[in-house]
DNA sequence: ATTGGTAATGGAAATCATTATCAAATAAAT
DNA sequence: ATTTATTTGATAATGATTTCCATTACCAAT
């Protein structure tokens, strides 16, 4: 939890080994993977999927998360920005859909994610 | 692309091999990913992860798409449910954040996916 | 009709993230 | 202190996706 509140990149559960290794030579990878998916399960890291074959990792929203943002996805060079604006327009919406949708479907509901995708403007050059 | 157009589900690349077999049995595994990521990339197929480590594929929105539709998904059971309503609601906002993200980050945007985490209620009982 | 070059194809092997297995280590309970 | 249960980590297994490469399809120019 602390590699993950201390860094704004999206961490793989390899990269968050890496650095596990530095504060416990001795964890292992299983280790790792087993206390991410633990914490997934209850609510207080997000899993993120953006489809270079690699799980990464985030901090999911609350107290302790700075900043609440969304993904933007080049489908060509796989970058990844985050983006912090419109997050307010959107937080109101999103909060109503989650109460509708919670009641609805009977789900508790504890994050979301929004990813747009499409092509970075130096992979339009490119092309 | 006619696999995919008729299909309401969210088909793996191996989904989508098996019923092209039956179309064409010479074809291969590799073209069914090839072709997958190429039409990924020209922004007509989306790929989706849902955590279960394999992709899925559904058809990007445009004029060919019955119903545009965002989904909740159980981080204990990975159970998927898609939703549809609400949609109208969200469409006009995530149309006003892609123009302006496409603007200032000069991307060319051509689809977008929300996902709701949760737990369903069967998991919730279980616990 | 033939040629030659390029692009597309598919099968097998390689890659790589993730998961399962299991024995050792640690903690908890009696 | 001894037994029991839980957690851990090393290794092997799994399985989706990619890479590699020989073969084939395509097509324009001869």
């Amino acid at each position: 939890m602390n590699l993950l509140r201390n860094t704004e990149k999206h961490l793989s559960a390899e990269d968050i080994y890496i650095d596990a290794v530095r504060i416990n030579p001795s964890i292992g990878l299983t280790t790792v993977y087993r206390t991410l998916d633990l914490f997934s399960q209850i609510g207080v890291v997000q899993k993120c999927d953006f489809g270079d074959g690699r799980a990464r990792y985030e901090l999911a929203d609350n107290p302790l998360k700075k900043s609440h943002h969304h993904h933007l996805v080049c489908v060509k060079c796989k970058t990844i920005v985050d983006y912090t604006d419109f997050i307010g327009e959107e937080l109101e919406l999103m909060q109503k859909t989650e109460k509708a949708l919670s009641l609805k479907h009977r789900f508790k509901i504890f994050n979301h994610t929004i990813h747009f995708y499409g092509i970075c403007s130096k992979c339009r050059l490119e092309a």
